[in-house]
DNA sequence: GCAATGACGCTCT
DNA sequence: CAGAGCGCCATTG
């Protein structure tokens, strides 16, 4: 988490690793929410900027975060959205019909 | 320093 | 249900 750190201006980039590497294992949180937990509630694109920052093989559970319609934010084609559905389908998420999670069961409540 | 950009989200057509 | 519009703001060029 420190690593990635390095130069950033504000201490919001670590509040956001931090609330995202509270997603438990088989759960998924939404740019949305891990705004609001992280203290910058209604600036979601924070989180997704921060995490486009986030260089692979971060200890931070990148992959636990998703739209709020429930899907992969990234290029539909990249290997990042890939190696994100994988993962989660790894840890038991399923992925409906049209790639998107079944908030309703998946979401991840603090 | 200014303008464009983007892993978002919500509301209104 | 698909699009468009608008807010938000750190990072980039």
């Amino acid at each position: 988490v420190d690593e990635v750190m390095a130069g950033k201006s504000t201490v919001t980039y670590e509040r956001i690793y931090l609330v995202i590497s509270d997603i438990p294992r088989g759960r998924v949180a939404t740019y949305g929410q891990i705004a609001e937990l992280a203290g910058i509630a209604g600036q979601a694109r924070r989180i997704g900027y921060a995490l486009s920052a986030l260089p692979q093989g971060s200890v931070v559970p990148w992959h636990r975060v998703i739209n709020a319609s429930g899907g992969i934010s990234v290029r539909p084609r990249s290997k990042a959205a890939k190696l994100q559905r994988r993962l989660l389908e790894a840890e038991g998420v399923v992925f409906g019909k049209d790639a998107r999670i079944n908030l309703a069961r998946f979401r991840w409540r603090s």
